[in-house]
Order: structure tokens, then C-alpha cells, then sequence
RNA sequence: UGCCCGAUAGUAUAAUGGUAGUACAUCAGACUCUGACUCUGAGUGUCUAGGUUCGAAUCCUGGUCGGGUAACCA
């Protein structure tokens, strides 16, 4: 095998761990989310990068479920959890663990730390401990309970086990140092007290262990070799690794490495807010198109290939950035082009009326299905004597750079004829209606025999066939790059009022019936879209994935 | 205010003491059965002041700026 070549400077650290020959040349990965809601693009993130570095070093990568706190955790999600990543396209095989699985062992090892005197139950009020652990500045004071005995700690705490002690009356502490200038190791709780049903162990349990207490412990205990979490655990990291000190049982030990956590332009990415959107109605739902959950983006016609070459491309640093959307928006669009089947649609219809094609005629016309891969075939299009056009695809008074549709001038039907305008329909009110044009029955298929260029080519559908639809466009949430910057300003007023534009008057080819719920198709020079999947065929609903640049300025 | 971390084009990243590259974005041009897609080209960068060195984005020291951290959350 060649040598890897490091990309980021977590795999620099692997490459010197395995040449140092650290825990049997292992790389085993976790991926530890907490089941208290839906995942969204940074997490998506990380799962690329634990599944990922792991499988390019030959190593493995479980899934975990960091539930030490029963009060926020559900098994609804738990459930999204395990189909997203999935989704994305990531197999943990049969290495499913929760922190739950641990639970006996983290009481285990917790008696064993008061045996050898390093922890300790203390009983005093939430307040008095907080002020007791001092300020950054002021060392902190020693607990009166820090020097119970270890033979009364141990019948203290199997009290707090079995339920003789009320939420809050007391914790157990791990006795490290009070004066420390880390302030996680003045004395960080372990257990607390909470008498509440877990989604996993129900009422079996009324004490549950802290994240830096069970974390490092789930991850010994399953052999993890590198735990790559995000910058705010770097502060943590003395204290993971005093307890996998106190815990080690041979020379193997896991490392946490921490990395910044990925932030993106216009987007927000706190659970918290999140789930106000969703609570307050700003967006229908977790899975809403414009969401940065993983099902958001999904629905949004996001691939899993595009998500994990994003994840790819945003490289890991543990620099505080944030990720231009443009480039999340490139990566969909650079997939669904090789992918994405071609399709006409008119999302704001003009009528036409072709006064010399016969009344009745409806003819078939040849299109490509993608021109970038001919085994994506070929289909028949309809064409009559009424079609459809973009409106903006005239204009009556043609701008200088305007090539499309004017009176006079012709130009081409994609795979059909060329027409052109001879005549503008207007109501009283002087808005256009239809326009009269001609055909010229010698264009079929789109050239010329005498070889006559035309300027502009425009997508249409016929009315024979077509499909009236309703049509909605998803643009960005936010209007603003920054919408969590703004320190006296709340995020919400940064939304954006056109996120979803609702276009209830459109015509597409017949060719979409029969599309797979959540399939992609680019309407030709309107974007990639996605079949919603709680359409019917009769009326789909499509969600916009991505805009095309700005054409304004023609 | 202590402790920890970070700083390379507009943005995100690479270069691990030896020519500062890449991608997105932007602009210009070419091509085209869509002006999309594609292709070509252009501009712009090592926070700052010292030091070590033949040579510093890289190593050292001071400064500046930014982030994290003082939950019975993870």
C-alpha cells in the first residue's frame, strides 16, 4: 500500500501514532451523537470524518449514543439518527453501542475510585458548590466532604443508587485538585441524582453519570483510538485523560483530538434554534427544504455524494470559520449535473398559438434525457398547436444583449421548430395574453435545411399532455451571511420573507410521470429540482434544490 | 481577569525550514439546441514587531485580534 499522505492534521497524528506503533496500530473511530434531536449538516461533518479517516487508515468506526441525560434524549431519535447516517452512506456494521450499555461498569468504576480515595459524595446545594469551585482568578475552597472516608463514601453512594436521596441532594465528585487553573478539574461532578425514566434503562437507574465522566470511559471500553470531537471539549481533555489514567489496564489509551465545528454563510446551526423554527412555525417541520437538518437537505435534493464531497472539500483545521453556502450549493450542482434527468417546464406560462400547425395534429419530438451521459436515453415529447414559454422569454421591446422571443424575430423550440412572433395579443388592460406566431415545418427537430441560425433556443411545453403543476422554491432561510452574529440582534429578523415562493401556474412535460418520490430533475435553465414526496403524479410539487447564477443582468 | 486554542486571497483550505498552491466566489473571454452546463484566462494572500537561520507562512519571544472555557447539558 502506498503511504497515506496526510490531509489535515488529524490524520498527521495518526500517521505519528502509527509510526510511534500506538495501540497496535489500531484506528477505531466513534461517532457519538447525543439522541436529542435531528442531525444536521455539522454533524454531517463529522460523521464524514470519523467513518472517513477511519476507513483510509483500514480502521473502523461505531456508532454510539451519548445518552447520560434522560431528561432530553428520545428513541424517535435515535431512530433518525441511525437513517441518516445511513443515508449519508456510512455502515457501523454491528457496532451499535449506547453510554447506557456502561452504566453498570461506570458504577463499577466509580466504587472503585472512592475505594482508592479519589472520589467523593458531596452534599451541599448546587449554589454553594459553584461558588466553592472560585473564579478563574481565585483557586477554588476544598468541600467539607472531601475527606469522608472511602468505607462511608461507598455506603453513601450505593444509597444515592438505590433512591434514598432526592434530585439534588447530592453528587459525586472525582477528588482531583480545587486550586487547579483548568477549572474542569476542581473537583467535576460524576453522578447526579435524576429521578427520571430513561429511553433505554427505564427506571432502573435514578443516578446518571456526567458526559466527561462516561465519555472517555465508553470510549476505552471500546477500544477507541481516536476521539475526534469539537473545540469545545480542548478544555476538557486533562480531565478524559485523568479518568482513562485512573481506568487504564494496559499501555493502550484513546486520544481526543478536536476540531472546529463547521459553520456555514446564512445558515444557523444551533438544535436550540433549530427547534424554534420549527416550534414557531417559521418552517413546517425538521425535514422542511430549507432546514440544514440532514432530512431537510434530503428533501431539498441533496445526495448523499454531494453532502460527503462538501464535507471533503471544507477541510478540518481547528480555525473558527465560516463556509461561504456557495460552496455547499456548487457540490449539489456539480452532482445532479451528471446525474439529474433533463426535463421542460414553465414556471410562469406565456401562451403561444402556432396560427399555421393544424388544430388537431400532436406530434412526438426526440429529447435527450442528459447530454452529458447518453445511457440515460432518450424520450418523446409532445407538440402541438398551443404551447407554453417562459414570459420572460419575450419581450415586446427586445433589450440590446435580449436574444429571446421578440416580434419579428425567430428563434428555436428545444428539439422541435423554429417559430417566430408575428403578432402580441394584449387585454384591456394592455398585459400581454398569448402571442400569434408561425412555424416553419422544414425545422423539425431544431435545425434548419438551408442553414439559418437562430439566437436563442427556449424551453416550452406543449398544452397537449402538459401537466399543470404548482411549483415551490426554496431559497435560503436567512438573508443574511451572519444571522447568529449580530449580538443585539435576534436571528430571526434575518429571515428571509421569499424563502418559499409559491408558483401555482406552472406546465411540465408529460415525461415526469412515473418519477420516484424524491427524484432529481433539471428543468432546463430553471435549476434542479426534487419531486416532493408526498405528491401526486397528477400534481407534483417540486422543491428548487439550487439557483442558478444570477441571469438578471442580461 | 486566569487557563486553553487559533490567525495564509472575499471565503475555506495546502505548503511540516527551500518557487506561497488548490477549490468556491468574483471579473473577462470561448463554446453551446437555452444566456445553463463546459472550457480558458485574470486579479487579490502569509495579523504585527523583533529574534534564530544562507534561507521563515513554518522555529523562538513580545504584542494585536478572534474563539473557547468557570451547567447537577453534551
Amino acid at each position: 500500500m502506498d503511504p497515506i499522505v496526510p490531509k489535515n492534521f488529524i490524520q498527521q497524528q495518526i500517521v505519528e501514532d502509527l509510526a510511534a506503533g500506538k495501540n497496535d496500530m489500531r484506528v477505531h473511530t466513534r461517532f457519538p451523537p447525543e439522541p436529542n434531536g435531528y442531525l444536521h449538516i455539522g454533524h454531517a461533518k463529522s460523521i464524514c470524518l470519523n467513518f472517513g479517516t477511519a476507513s483510509l487508515f483500514g480502521g473502523i468506526t461505531n456508532l454510539r449514543f451519548d445518552d447520560t441525560n434522560p431528561t432530553k434524549e428520545e428513541t424517535e431519535y435515535v431512530d433518525s439518527i441511525m437513517e441518516d447516517v445511513r443515508w449519508l452512506g456510512f455502515d457501523w456494521e454491528d457496532r451499535l453501542y449506547y453510554a447506557s450499555d456502561y452504566f453498570d461498569k461506570l458504577y463499577d468504576f466509580a466504587v472503585d475510585l472512592i475505594n482508592r480515595g479519589k472520589a467523593y459524595v458531596d452534599f451541599q446545594s448546587q449554589e454553594v458548590i459553584s461558588e466553592q469551585r472560585g473564579t478563574p482568578t481565585r483557586p477554588g475552597a476544598e468541600s467539607p466532604y472531601r475527606n469522608t472516608t472511602p468505607k462511608e463514601n461507598l455506603l453513601i453512594f450505593e444509597d444515592m443508587k438505590t433512591g434514598k436521596y432526592n434530585e439534588g441532594a447530592c453528587v459525586l465528585r472525582a477528588k482531583i485538585d480545587m486550586s487547579s487553573p483548568n477549572m474542569h478539574l476542581r473537583d467535576p461532578l460524576m453522578y447526579r441524582i435524576l429521578k427520571q425514566p430513561h429511553h433505554r434503562t427505564g427506571d432502573k437507574w435514578c443516578i446518571y453519570p456526567m458526559y466527561d465522566y462516561a465519555h472517555g470511559q465508553s470510549d476505552y471500553w471500546e477500544g477507541i483510538t481516536h476521539s475526534i470531537c469539537t473545540l469545545e471539549f480542548e478544555v476538557h481533555r486533562p480531565l478524559y485523560d485523568w479518568f482513562v489514567e485512573e481506568l487504564k489496564d494496559s499501555d493502550y489509551r484513546p486520544r481526543q483530538i478536536e476540531f472546529s465545528r463547521l459553520n456555514i454563510t446564512s445558515m444557523v446551526m444551533s438544535k436550540r434554534k433549530l427547534l424554534q423554527l420549527v416550534k414557531e412555525g417559521y418552517v413546517k417541520d425538521w425535514d422542511d427544504p430549507r432546514m440544514p437538518t440532514i432530512c431537510g437537505l434530503r428533501r431539498r435534493g441533496y445526495t448523499p455524494e454531494s453532502i460527503r464531497n462538501f464535507a471533503d472539500m471544507v477541510g478540518i483545521t481547528k480555525v473558527d470559520g465560516v463556509t461561504d453556502v456557495a460552496l455547499l450549493e456548487y457540490c449539489i450542482r456539480e452532482d445532479l449535473n451528471k446525474k439529474a434527468q433533463r426535463l421542460m417546464c414553465v414556471t410562469d406560462p406565456l401562451k403561444i398559438v402556432i396560427t399555421n400547425y393544424p388544430e388537431e395534429l400532436v406530434e412526438e419530438v426526440d429529447a435527450i434525457n442528459n447530454p452529458e451521459d447518453e445511457s440515460m436515453g432518450r424520450r418523446k415529447v409532445p407538440f402541438s398547436r398551443v404551447i407554453y414559454i417562459e414570459r420572460e422569454d419575450f419581450m415586446e421591446e427586445p433589450a440590446s444583449k435580449f436574444f429571446r422571443l421578440a416580434p419579428g424575430r425567430e428563434v428555436r423550440l428545444r428539439y422541435a421548430y423554429f417559430i417566430k412572433c408575428n403578432e402580441v395579443i394584449k387585454d384591456e388592460d394592455g398585459n400581454i395574453v398569448e402571442l400569434h406566431c408561425t412555424y416553419d415545418p422544414d425545422t423539425k427537430g431544431g435545425n434548419a435545411p438551408d442553414g439559418r441560425k437562430v439566437k436563442a433556443t427556449l424551453h416550452w411545453v406543449a398544452s397537449s399532455g402538459a401537466i399543470a403543476c404548482e411549483v415551490r422554491l426554496y431559497d435560503r432561510l436567512f438573508t443574511d451571511p451572519d444571522p447568529d452574529g449580530h449580538k443585539d440582534k435576534d436571528f430571526l429578523e434575518f429571515l428571509n420573507p421569499d424563502s418559499l415562493k409559491v408558483l401555482d401556474k406552472c406546465f411540465i412535460e408529460p415525461s415526469v410521470k412515473g418519477a420516484a418520490p424524491l427524484s432529481n430533475f433539471q428543468f432546463e435553465r430553471l435549476g434542479y429540482f426534487n419531486v416532493d414526496p408526498d405528491t401526486t403524479v397528477e400534481k407534483p410539487v417540486f422543491n428548487r434544490t439550487v439557483s442558478l447564477k444570477d441571469n438578471s443582468k442580461k
